[in-house]
DNA sequence: GTTTTTGCAAACCATTTGCAGGGTC
DNA sequence: GACCCTGCAAATGGTTTGCAAAAAC
């Protein structure tokens, strides 16, 4: 339900071509509901007859992730999904009705970092990802 | 660097058999320095000569999975890994040079999550991953 | 003795790669 | 026109499964 726009923006700052393949996959990403997973794009890609291979999909999901465009996120049953964000550093709650995903700010993150850095560690990276149900699951009972 | 009992105790609560590849598995998993993963076990056993097959190996990591003896977690660079742990809820520090893996409290934690669920969220689970480096990689330089 | 567990090998499935042709800048 | 990108098909590699024999309770 996003835009396409900003991830084929992001593609062309980062010096990536604009390609066929590309705009179509990134309006797919766009309409995706919730999370998706680059196996799900596939079958989409598919039963839409975009005409994109495997292969691409899969080139193309890790060149958005690569320029922050996506954010790779594992779901609680172990499988991989993907959802579209702004390229600034946050982290995400997922529903697990819909997968819809949401932004969440880390402000409170700061002090468990520094606790954690009393063990003697350097924390160099973080992920933290909440899973509960959006509110709209909370009252369809999904 | 753990002990093994705990682990066959975990799984002997729950119900399943004290077979002798499980408790081979437990004591390789035991002896591992820091993280480790499905396929790094395989590996060792194999060299070890424990004659326990690949199945046996990933259904036996699947049951300690299964009653919160190890954890799964997910290294920055999307490879999977498990770590020994306490069967309570809890958060790992986790080290990118060695893999040594440490319990943190997630005291700053309740913060986050009440924050998150004023978007109308209810949250059920989270996952928080902390990576860095500790600190005998920081001054070894590994 | 009944039920769970094992090992093997084959099956699976998501993901990656090599390469020749085609599209983009 | 040079270089990037694509599709295809084949390779890969971790993980799962079916099944008959073996072990645990």
């Amino acid at each position: 339900m996003t835009d396409a726009a900003p991830l084929l923006l992001a593609l062309d700052r980062a010096g990536y071509r604009l390609t066929e393949p590309r705009r179509a996959l990134a309006m797919l990403i766009a309409g995706q509901a919730g999370h998706f997973s680059a196996a799900g794009l596939a079958r989409d890609a598919r039963s839409a007859r975009l005409g994109v291979g495997r292969a691409t999909i899969f080139r193309t999901i890790e060149a958005l992730a690569g320029v922050g465009a996506l954010e790779r996120i594992e779901l609680p049953d172990g499988e991989h999904a993907y959802v579209a964000c702004e390229p600034a550093h946050h982290h995400h709650v997922v529903c697990t009705g819909c997968g819809a995903a949401r932004e969440i700010d880390d402000a409170g993150l700061r002090s468990i970092v520094r606790a954690a850095e009393r063990t003697g560690y350097r924390i160099d990276e973080h992920r933290l990802q909440l899973f509960g149900r959006c509110a709209a699951c909370q009252l369809g009972g999904h």
